[in-house]
This record gives structure tokens, C-alpha cells and sequence, in this order.
DNA sequence: AGCTCTTCCTGAAAGC
DNA sequence: TGCTTTCAGGAAGAGC
């Protein structure tokens, strides 16, 4: 599922290879995850690309008005969320064209950004740039680039589990399941443990291992488990690389443990029981679940 | 404040 | 073999 590294990967990789370009055209097919597929049809032809950035996990396509201005600068925003299934690829206008593909961006050099998403989890809309301040602000805090004094304010003292908050996308902005599993796990913190009671130097090892799991994670070009591709419709590398994430009833690589599962902030968590203790005092309620059990 | 449950959606996998 | 059920999960909303 595409996370922050996805992201990224996909923002650099368009990056690259749009900016510059207008939309001609605009296709849809389904449009429910759309908040207003006709302002897309209306805004989008003419408007050219003038940036690609990334915001947690949106994609923000920097754009400028074409014959139809949004507002009085003429620039706007075009923002993509990927959900679980999405992809944004660039395709030669006459390329097969996959299942589940419901968007088509016509550019003018004659390709064309494809929008495809088998579960429609996904998100399209546009954003006036006079509210990218407000909208912004809703959002937690870019995790490459948090300084750990906030990160200690912002998770340090709160009474709830550390994965419910390292999930939490107004307090991170772009941790999903997979890299808030692998940086509990190389920090060595149990992801039920209240994050009120994590020592300092725990949470030290955790802002550290979240940056070194992310850009890892953006080094071998994101994970790969179920639909995710780049730009340019390639896998990721970092699934092989995981350490828990989906390794239920392996052998922990530190230590040879069984690796167990249970379900944290509604999702489901694995861990490695030795590296992850459970706090002694504060029972880690939920059931760790052994395999064969 | 923070938790669980539900909803959205589809395909893969498990169950019978 | 083939049909049915369960599960996965990002985010938002309801209810406790």
C-alpha cells in the first residue's frame, strides 16, 4: 500500500518527466472517489504542470490556470491520494489500458497520466492555492524532517498506544502500517506501549529509525505487496528488506523469536516479542497471537 | 482524549 | 471442484 516511500517514488518519478507540460484533455470513467469530477473536467485542460510535490502521502501537482482561471492567481493544486490500490502512471495515449483505470490526463506531448485503482480507496481533488496555508496546517508533521524536540512534544506525552500515533496522519503525515511496524521494531518498542511511558532515549531511537526505514524504504524505491508501482509501472524493492511487517510465524532476524501479529489502532501489527517487549507494568492488552495457536 | 466498530471496495485466500 | 465467507486496509464518522 503506498506510504510515504511510495509516494515519493512516484512524485520523483513524475517529476522528472512532467513539469512543463498542459492537460488537453480530461477522461473519466468511474468518479466516486473524485470530490468534484467536474471541476476537474472544468480546471484541468489548459492548466500547465509547473511542479509535482509530495505532502505525506498526497501528491500535490502544482498547477497553472488555463482558460478557466480558479481564482485570481491562476494557480491552483491538484491532489492525489493513492489509498490502497492507487497508481499514477504515464502511458502512450494508444498503451493498453489496465482494468480499474478511471482516470485519463491527457498531456501535450502526446501521453497520459493514468489514474488506476482497483479498491477506489484513492482521492482526487483540487485545492485554490490561497487555502494550501489552511489545508496544510490540518496536516501532521513531514516525519523525514520533524527535529526530535517536536517529535518528543508531539508523541511523548500522549496517552495513547505509539502505533495509533505514528498512524496518525495529523500528527505524522505519511507513516502507514508497514514503516510503523519496521521503525517500532528497529527501535525496539512495543507497538501497544503508551507513548507516555516510553523513555526519552527509546524515543530518540525511534524518531531515528523511522528516518532510517523511510529513506531506506525510498531507496529501493518503496514496497511492493499487493498493487503498488512506480511512475513508470515497476515494483518496488524494500518488501524483501522488511524485518516484521508480514513475517508472521518467521523467525525474528535479531534474535530467532517467532514473529507474532495482533491488532493495534485497528490494524494489524507484527512484532518480534523479545526485540518488542511488552511494558511489565502497563499490560499491552490485545492478544499477541502465536502461529499454530 | 482515545478507543472500537463500521463503511467504502475488490480480489485473493481460506473454509466448507 | 466450486461456491461462500473472510480478510486486507487509509481515512472518516459514529458512538462509548
Amino acid at each position: 500500500m503506498p506510504e510515504l516511500p511510495e509516494v515519493e517514488t512516484v512524485v520523483r518519478g513524475l517529476r522528472a518527466e512532467l513539469p512543463g507540460l498542459r492537460f488537453v484533455e480530461v477522461r473519466l470513467g468511474k468518479t466516486d472517489f473524485i470530490d468534484d469530477p467536474i471541476a476537474l473536467s472544468d480546471h484541468l485542460p489548459e492548466a500547465r504542470i509547473v511542479g509535482i510535490h509530495r505532502l505525506g502521502k498526497f501528491l500535490d501537482f502544482e498547477l497553472l490556470a488555463g482558460t478557466v482561471p480558479l481564482d485570481e492567481t491562476k494557480r491552483f493544486h491538484l491532489f492525489v491520494h493513492l489509498g490502497m490500490t492507487g497508481q499514477l502512471t504515464i502511458r502512450q495515449r494508444g498503451d493498453l489500458i489496465a482494468p480499474h483505470t478511471h482516470a485519463f490526463l491527457t498531456l501535450d506531448d502526446g501521453r497520459e497520466l493514468r489514474y488506476r485503482d482497483v479498491r477506489r480507496f484513492g482521492r482526487m481533488f483540487l485545492v485554490r492555492d490561497s487555502e494550501m496555508t489552511n489545508f496544510e496546517g490540518g496536516m501532521g508533521r513531514e516525519p523525514l524532517e520533524i527535529k526530535f524536540a517536536e517529535f518528543r512534544r508531539l508523541l511523548g506525552g500522549r496517552n495513547a498506544r505509539i502505533k495509533a500515533l505514528l498512524l496518525d496522519q495529523s500528527v505524522l503525515r505519511g507513516m502507514g502500517n508497514i514503516y510503523a511496524d519496521e521503525s517500532l521494531f528497529r527501535a525496539g518498542i512495543h507497538p501497544a506501549r503508551m507513548a507516555s511511558t516510553i523513555p526519552t532515549a527509546k524515543l530518540a531511537a525511534l524518531h531515528r529509525a523511522v528516518r532510517q526505514v523511510l529513506n531506506a524504504a525510498i531507496r529501493s524505491r518503496g514496497s511492493s505487496i499487493s498493487d503498488y508501482v512506480d511512475s513508470s509501472g515497476k515494483r518496488g524493492k524494500f518488501q524483501v528488506l522488511h524485518r516484521v511487517y508480514r513475517r508472521y510465524g518467521q523467525d525474528c532476524f535479531q534474535c530467532g523469536a517467532g514473529i507474532r501479529r495482533m491488532v493495534v489502532a485497528g490494524r494489524t501489527t507484527h512484532f518480534c516479542p523479545r526485540c518488542q517487549p511488552a511494558p511489565r507494568s502497563s499490560k499491552a492488552r490485545g492478544n499477541a497471537s502465536r502461529p499454530g495457536k
